[in-house]
Formats: C-alpha cells, sequence, structure tokens
DNA sequence: CCAATTGTACGATGACCTTCGTAGTTTGAC
DNA sequence: GTCAAACTACGAAGGTCATCGTACAATTGG
C-alpha cells in the first residue's frame, strides 16, 4: 500500500493561486520568519512546525501554517504525528517569477539594515 | 515666490519603510490597482487621485491613498485643488531591488492568465 | 465674493485578523 | 492498551481594516 493517509489537507492549485493571498500571506513578520525559514532549508519535504520557534502559542502557530498553505505559499503533509512544511516554490517561481526572491532578498536586506 | 503651501503630508524616510507594510499596501487589488496606473505613468509628478476611477467612494479612495502613502510606496503634494500622486520607485528600488517590478509582472501576469 | 472642484475629517459599521486557552484527535513507541 | 508528542478545533477577546455618508476645508475660476 502507498500508505495513502486519510489526513489530507487541501491546497490550492498552482492556477488557484492569486498575487494578492501571497502578499497578504508574506506582510505578517511571523509568517515571513516561517517562509526564510523554509527558503533556507532548500529542496526537501521541509520542515515540522514545531522545528521553527515561533514566539507564540502552539494555536496561534497553527493559524499562520494555515494562512501559507491556503495562500499557496507553503505545502504542507502530515508524516506520523509532525506535519512537514515545504515551500511551494516551484509553482510560486512559475506563476510570479522572481517574485519570492525579491521578497526574500529585501527581507535580508532590510534585516541587514536595521538589525 | 516658490509657493510653499502650509498643506505638507508625512511620508516616511527611505529608511523608514518596511518591507511588511509595503507588501500589506499592496496586497490589497483597489491599491494594486493604483500602483499599476502610477507606474504605467513613468517618470514625472504623478496623477490626481481623480484621475484614477476607483470603484468605491471617495473618502475609501482617500484612504487607500493614505495606505500607500504611509507605507512609502507613493508620495503625495498638493496642487492646487488636486494632489499628486507619484511612486517612489527610487526609494523602493534602492531599499528592495527588483520587489516593485516583480510585483507589477505578477500582477500583469495573472491578468492575463485570469482575464 | 461665489461657486465649483478636489480632497479631508469624523464617526459608524461590519468584516476580518491575531492571539490565546482548553479540550480533542491522530500517530508512534513501549 | 497506554502514554507522550504534535498538531487541530473551537470559541472568545481585542485590534485593525475597508467601507460608507455627511459635513467640512482649500484652491481656482468667473
Amino acid at each position: 500500500m502507498s500508505t495513502a493517509s486519510a489526513r489530507t489537507l487541501d491546497h490550492p492549485e498552482r492556477t488557484e493561486i492569486r498575487l494578492e493571498a501571497v502578499l497578504h500571506a508574506l506582510s505578517d513578520p511571523m509568517r515571513l520568519q516561517v517562509v526564510r525559514f523554509l527558503a533556507e532549508l532548500g529542496e526537501g519535504e521541509g520542515a515540522a512546525c514545531s522545528a521553527i520557534e515561533l514566539a507564540v502559542s502552539k494555536s496561534t502557530t497553527t493559524h499562520h501554517f494555515r494562512v501559507l498553505r491556503e495562500a499557496g505559499v507553503i505545502s504542507q503533509v502530515y508524516r506520523g504525528t509532525a506535519k512537514m512544511n515545504a515551500l511551494r516554490r516551484s509553482d510560486l517561481d512559475a506563476l510570479f517569477p522572481g517574485l519570492l526572491d525579491s521578497v526574500l532578498d529585501a527581507d535580508t536586506a532590510q534585516r541587514r539594515r536595521t538589525g
């Protein structure tokens, strides 16, 4: 069996991803932190929610991951008790070439400037 | 006289512009429409608020222009009874190279796709 | 001065957003 | 089966947001 777990999550199709939703998802510092973390991980299956230390409660963490997933910025799959998160880089790059990279670069630049 | 009108508006300095605020400002369809309009105008003093037909009331229009100005995306100056709006392209490009262009390109791509 | 044009200020409203705590579910390990 | 780990669901509180209408202010043109 290919272990088709019953627990699956709704993701927008590539063509359903909306620019406004992506920008909104990225406009929160906490979510931008998550995206930065996942971007540094590079290609792969991603990281568990708990791998990213956010300064908020678990339920708030869940909320932010959900916003990112529903906007199409990340994908989430269950893996045992954990939930693995990965950037949907190829979808984003195909839809909006250069957008994710310039946001990440902008974030890096701002961090370097602001300290 | 260089007609230094008493009416001036607060703009964030270049170094005060925050990425999160810019992304949030751009995540609204109406404001994105304004930015697209101003970008097509190219360099110059910009356009009056009334030059951009938005499908909302005047007070809502004022609100959106204010959000864009306070985020540092546009500059506004009074010119007679009108208020001229211009993209702060050089500031944005200096702070976040490529960001504005990739957002505008993404918007164009989405419009072409969605129709 | 008078009127028209252009945009502002204010208050209100309903929607959405971030955050939390608590209680529950699913899975893996023993 | 039992227990811990990881995450979710739900409901609530407090804040912000987009929108409007109405009343007001500043400038230009007659």
